[in-house]
RNA sequence: GCCCCGUUCGUCCAGCGGCCUAGGACGCCGGCCUUUCACGCCGGUAACACGGGUUCGAAUCCCGUACGGGGUGCCA
């Protein structure tokens, strides 16, 4: 295959959507497999929305996913020339033609004549003149049929009479998406047009526009199956969070949404999903894009996430948690605990939660469910409690190994004295962490230190009412 | 209404006429490991929408139905 050319050609809304991202990924995708362009362009069409703020919220998801683009951004907006130029040609070709009818006038009009509703080329013949208020409509020949052959679905047939004729010039002057993207595609060099299934419905407009305009040969067209929601709805801004800006502040990895964005609507024939892009990269194909929209599972991104953590070094995780890690917190021990963090957690700002009470004075609150478990219900809490604050007041306070042994073996000889199985670690975690899980205690505690540790053991004795 | 697209375990993906008594992943359930929670490991659960046809043989091809989705005259 010759070096493609692909675009991907966002609207400026103000923030990425994920289905868009998972567009523009499958078309980087594919321009990296094949060593072909990949191009950025902004479909302003209407000029309303092009300060740099909206070209931030589409350009720095698409960087912090590592979708390098090699031309552009181009701007819709700034090519209005060229787009109004072409509705001329068109115009003096006979091949559209002004209107200044209004909805209200065509639908009588529609009535009037027995016909489904829809406009039926009112105006063709009625030489309406140019002028405020006059939109400009793509005279769609009556007979005939255009075919979309598309990379994914295969052959799609639509019937001119299904098409009305669509306005290319709005009433104001401004050119319509679909004589932009003709004309942009063409002179941009655009080889293949990949984007979202919701657009298919819009391709032979786009190709009929082509054709009249003397461009030669179209695009290989390829529609990606949509991105839905638990109702099996497209994604949309309202109703679903879809902004990939709200996964980045959740903490999740570029790479791991990558690999989850490429798994949705393809799957590589070795059915090894979590991978390296380069392997993506290579392994990748549109013809092996399936047809039947996806859900975005959450769970199964987290899980994906989860991989990517894990596989981070100590240092690449407290480079990469950083943003969601309080100022006060002792970087040096983050890292030496890091193993234990990486594995729990499925986002990078749930790192916390695991950590802080490492660096507070006190405990300040108490799971109560934990707290009712192993201290009020524990066994013989209080005297584990009270055995442990002498046996812990030991220095150098450093040895992990020793710690355990020393703690464990409290719980041994009461369970020996009492004659039944007395656990040492439970009441010791809840006391120093106010939680009944988390990461190992015994390094953790070297870097609570024994003043610290002594004093929570003391404060739950105070708290359990000893 | 009309046009277009789609339909394999709850979810995502594999399968592109015989290798399928349908495979992998997530989830879920059970077990092992473990004096926390996890991780890890082992096992299990669960699907070809339905009906015709083509064929020696269909999840794979064709037709229809159902259901879902998308589009539908100055959003893109």
């Amino acid at each position: 295959m010759q070096a493609p050319r692909v675009r991907f050609a966002p609207a400026p809304t103000g923030y990425l959507h994920v289905g868009s991202a998972r567009s523009a990924l499958f078309n980087w995708l594919f321009a990296r497999h094949h060593g072909g362009k990949f191009i950025l362009r902004v479909e302003d069409t209407d000029e309303s929305r092009k300060s740099q703020e909206f070209i931030d919220a589409v350009c720095d998801p698409l960087r912090w996913l590592g979708l390098d683009w090699d031309e552009g951004p181009y701007f819709q907006s700034q090519r209005k020339p060229d787009h109004t130029a072409a509705i001329e040609q068109l115009i003096d070709d006979g091949k559209a033609y002004f209107c200044d009818l209004s909805l209200a006038d065509s639908q009588r009009l529609s009535a009037e004549a027995g016909l489904r509703e829809g406009y039926h080329g009112w105006s063709r013949d009625r030489n309406v003149a140019d002028g405020d208020g006059v939109v400009v409509r793509f005279r769609v020949p009556d007979e005939g049929s255009t075919v979309v052959d598309d990379l994914i679905r295969g052959r799609v047939e639509v019937a001119h009479d299904t098409i009305d004729d669509f306005v290319i010039r709005r009433g104001d002057g401004s050119p319509v998406f679909f004589i932009a993207n003709a004309v942009d595609d063409h002179d941009m060099g655009i080889t293949h047009v990949i984007r979202g299934e919701d657009l298919l419905n819009t391709t032979p407009r786009v190709m009929l526009l082509w054709e009249a305009l003397g461009y030669g040969p179209v695009p290989r067209y390829a529609h990606l199956p949509l991105l839905v929601n638990e109702q099996r709805k497209k994604l949309s801004k309202r109703r679903d969070s879809v902004a990939l800006s709200a996964f980045v502040a959740e903490g999740y990895l570029p790479e791991a949404m990558l690999n989850a964005l490429a798994l949705l609507g393809w799957g590589p024939p070795d059915e090894i999903e979590i991978r390296p892009t380069t392997e993506i990269v290579s392994l990748f194909s549109l013809e092996a894009v399936n047809k039947g929209s996806a859900y975005f599972d959450l769970v199964k991104l987290k899980h994906i996430n989860n991989a990517y953590i894990k596989a981070l070094t100590p240092a690449e995780f407290v480079q990469a948690a950083a943003p969601w890690l309080p100022g006060h917190y002792d970087l040096e021990v983050v890292e030496v605990l890091a193993p234990e963090v990486q594995q729990r957690i499925s986002t990078l700002s749930e790192a916390p939660g695991w950590l802080d009470w490492l660096f507070v004075d006190e405990i300040s609150e108490y799971d109560e469910k934990a707290w009712a478990k192993a201290m009020t219900g524990g066994r013989a809490a209080d005297r584990v409690l009270a055995e442990l604050i002498e046996v812990l007041d030991v220095d150098p306070f450093n040895d992990p190994g020793l710690l355990e042994t020393t703690v464990l073996e409290v719980g041994n000889r009461l369970s020996e004295e009492i004659g039944a199985r007395v656990m040492s670690q439970a009441p010791l975690r809840v006391a120093l962490t106010g939680s009944g899980a988390g990461i190992p205690l015994w390094e953790a505690m070297t870097h609570l230190g024994k003043e610290r540790t002594l004093s929570r053991i003391a404060a739950a004795q105070r708290r359990l009412g000893v």
